[in-house]
DNA sequence: TAGTCGTGGAC
DNA sequence: TGTCCAAGACT
């Protein structure tokens, strides 16, 4: 078994050489541009993160910004990008801080961890990236690394396995250079031991990995049996005025939570024609919508304690919506 | 512990 | 086309 201080200096090594180093969050790496990065990174691909990066930096440049906002502008700078408490989570947090730090980081792993929306991995991500320290990170990039590498068997979510990944990690972070060593486990990770296809032939540690020499490369880490995902119907409002949509505020729990959507029915509507349906597979589910609309426009509408209003079509850019309503929004007004 | 929570890229 | 999966956290 490797070394730590063999893997580490051979992590900064590849690093240095073939890392990524021009990510915008790196330039610079501040507290709050690595919360804001590590949040949106979160089960999100760096490409899809980048653009979304750019714009919320710009509109909300700093913590303070951010904690000042109203939740509906936070929601619509992050439609588009999915799981959306990360979004109210990330306002909460900005709060959390002015409040409760004086608009400053804590310092310590189990204080940044205590920030809402951020768990161990983030809090030692933040602590690598924005303080150059100590601070262990498995994410699934270190997760599919230590495992090959040391020959982990089991699967990575069972608490047994996930101790034994995190012991690794706390081994094998070293007490220095962490910013450089973090970002090589993570392009390690994303661009030589994928999940798919790694490139084994170009991997510095081809020597030691217990799955290249076992012919396990494709076992590891063990796959978690998967389950089919069920179906649901769901029932959408279609009131449409002139130019103009009918909307309601989502609730803050359950899915596409603090957006704006066309107004979800409890059941098919009686007295409605069937405008158009679509499909939609979120992670645990597959949506069968339905989307109805009524020949006459009732005085009184529907939301009952619920925010609702009239958007022009014109306007609907700067709303947050769910990213197949939007879609369907836009294909069915012109 | 197992569900919940989105969307789009990659193959 | 379907399937996997991506810098996880929270309940």
């Amino acid at each position: 078994m490797i070394q730590p201080k063999n893997f580490v200096k051979t992590v900064l090594s590849w690093q240095a050489a073939h890392g990524r180093h021009q990510l915008p969050w790196q330039h610079p790496a501040t507290p709050y541009r690595v919360l804001v990065s590590e949040i949106m990174l979160q089960q999100t691909q760096v490409a899809t993160v980048i653009p979304y990066f750019e714009r919320w930096m710009t509109r909300f440049p700093t913590l303070q910004s951010l904690a000042d906002a109203s939740e509906d502008e936070v929601m619509a700078l992050w439609q588009g990008l999915g799981y959306y408490s990360r979004a109210r989570n990330l306002q909460k947090a900005a709060r959390f801080l002015v409040d409760t730090y004086n608009g400053e980081f804590p310092q310590e792993l189990t204080d940044i961890q205590s920030i809402p929306g951020v768990g161990r991995y983030t809090a030692g991500a933040i602590k690598s990236f924005a303080y150059d320290e100590y601070g262990p990170i498995v994410d699934g990039n270190v997760r599919r690394l230590f495992c090959r590498l040391f020959g982990v068997e089991g699967v990575p979510s069972t608490s047994k396995v996930d101790k034994a990944l995190w012991q690794l990690a706390e081994d094998y972070t070293p007490n220095q250079n962490n910013r450089r060593f973090a970002q090589g486990l993570l392009d390690l990770g994303a661009t030589l031991c994928t999940a798919r296809n790694p490139k084994c032939t170009e991997c510095p540690f081809a020597d030691h990995c217990v799955a290249l020499h076992t012919g396990r490369v494709s076992e590891l880490p063990t796959a978690k049996p998967k389950k089919t995902i069920p179906k649901r119907t769901g029932h959408f409002l279609w009131l449409q005025k002139d130019s103009e949509l009918y909307l309601e505020k989502r609730p803050e729990h359950g899915i596409w939570a603090s957006l704006w959507s066309l107004p979800e029915l409890g059941e098919a509507p009686t007295n409605a024609t069937l405008k158009g349906s679509f499909q939609h597979t979120f992670s645990h589910y597959k949506l069968d919508a339905k989307i109805w609309t009524l020949t006459t426009i009732p005085n009184d509408t529907v939301a009952e304690g619920k925010a609702d209003k009239w958007a022009a079509f014109d306007d609907l850019t700067d709303i947050g919506l769910p990213a197949p309503i939007r879609k369907y929004i836009e294909q069915h007004s012109r």
